[in-house]
DNA sequence: TCAAGAGGTATACAATCGTCGACACGCACA
DNA sequence: TGTGCGTGTCGACGATTGTATACCTCTTGA
């Protein structure tokens, strides 16, 4: 599995590898790849349950973190700092994916390969991955933010949205070290914009009457 | 070019397509390829090349055609007309897009395949092409919708951000048939959400003032 | 008229590929 | 004590690959 993520991280997509040019990389014999798996498939669906439980539960530790230190967000009985807060849960937020993303940067970039790649089995088991995220997403959210009369499945729907488009943001992370600070910032903003929608939809008066601008990021 | 698109819709990706495969599915000698492209990059640009000027002026031309009709947006001095207004005309171009996917499917697959693919040349073709789209729709915008106290560029990175999640709600929507009445309505909605978000951002009393509900799609 | 070149073909070579059958070692368990 | 079984090795097979060299046939333009 080593072998197969060191060989796919340059240039490579998973389905492209042969099957002894992996064996070769990590010093075996050709057919033992068979001792272990059964396809080139098996070996991928392998290799994203190791990692895409460790981005998860990852992901879910860290959402915890703010709430064990007492941070806690309002129900909106005050709205202007509510608001606050929700901006610096975003930027926890984004901080922490793209952080995750730079540390395991060549199984990031093999995932994504794959989540529109050839394979149909990766290609759900990946849709699976983001899905399972999203969802993580909305519970904690709900645990820790009264968001005004958005329903549970509105939140879902939009913490879907988000998780899809942390891929793009992620994928500009890496590729554009330089810009690196003006993307957290982009997508920080991207996030706050869908909540702002989601309560100027469903309760327009909150905003005007928290006179709050939108923060300037 | 024909040859390669065929071969590469069903499951392969461009890339790991053999250079005698394409000439044999074509019925040419293996080594005519190198009478026309150099390399498989080669071919892929020549082949976005024509697609993507189709896709992105099918898109313009698509744009403008409510313009023509008479259809235009109002510069939100009644703000409940103009909110009327941007919610059609979001309906409008999700619409086409989707009906561009369905049209060009297998084009599409193998392009989205690319835009994270193992070949830097083929995955930098198709952001420059997603992010000419997102210049486009801008452009377009800016001459038919007067949003109140959106800047130029807030209105450029909402596009992309629009154009990158269409790539997805793309994605549902050929891979999910009986739901494609409900991808279409998460994609409106989702395009609705982060204009009432920018415009909530910036002047939040004109939706209170408005009191127009947030259409219930 | 004829030379150049674009497009297409035929043959050949060395590599690599996935997979098969057979064999070897070591541990676990009856 | 011995017998499966998991793991790894070896050699070989036919198929396929990218590309090099050489040759053919039109079209085009001076």
């Amino acid at each position: 599995m080593e072998a197969a993520l060191e060989l796919a991280a340059t240039t490579r997509s998973l389905a492209s590898l042969g099957l002894r040019e992996v064996a070769r990389h990590a010093g075996l014999n050709p057919n033992t790849f068979y001792r272990h798996f059964k396809d080139f498939d098996d070996l991928g669906v392998a290799m994203l349950d190791e990692l895409g439980t460790e981005l998860r539960a990852g992901l879910r530790e860290a959402r915890m973190r703010p709430a064990k230190k007492g941070f806690r967000l309002s129900d909106f009985s005050n709205p202007a700092e509510g608001l606050a807060q929700a901006q610096a849960l975003a930027r926890e937020s984004v901080g922490l994916v793209l952080d995750f993303v730079m540390d395991h940067r060549e199984a990031y970039t093999v995932g994504i390969r794959e989540l529109h790649g050839t394979s149909p089995v990766m290609r759900q088991a990946m849709q699976d991955l983001l899905d399972g995220i999203a969802v993580d997403m909305t519970e904690d959210l709900l645990g820790v933010l009264m968001l005004p009369a958005v329903s549970h499945e509105e939140l879902l729907a939009v913490a879907r949205v988000i998780v899809r488009q942390m891929v793009f943001f992620s994928m500009d992370y890496l590729e554009q070290p330089s810009r690196q600070a003006e993307i957290k910032r982009e997508a920080e903003r991207f996030i706050l914009l869908l909540f702002w929608g989601a309560i100027a939809a469903r309760a327009p008066e909150l905003l005007s009457q928290a006179k709050l601008k939108f923060p300037a990021i």
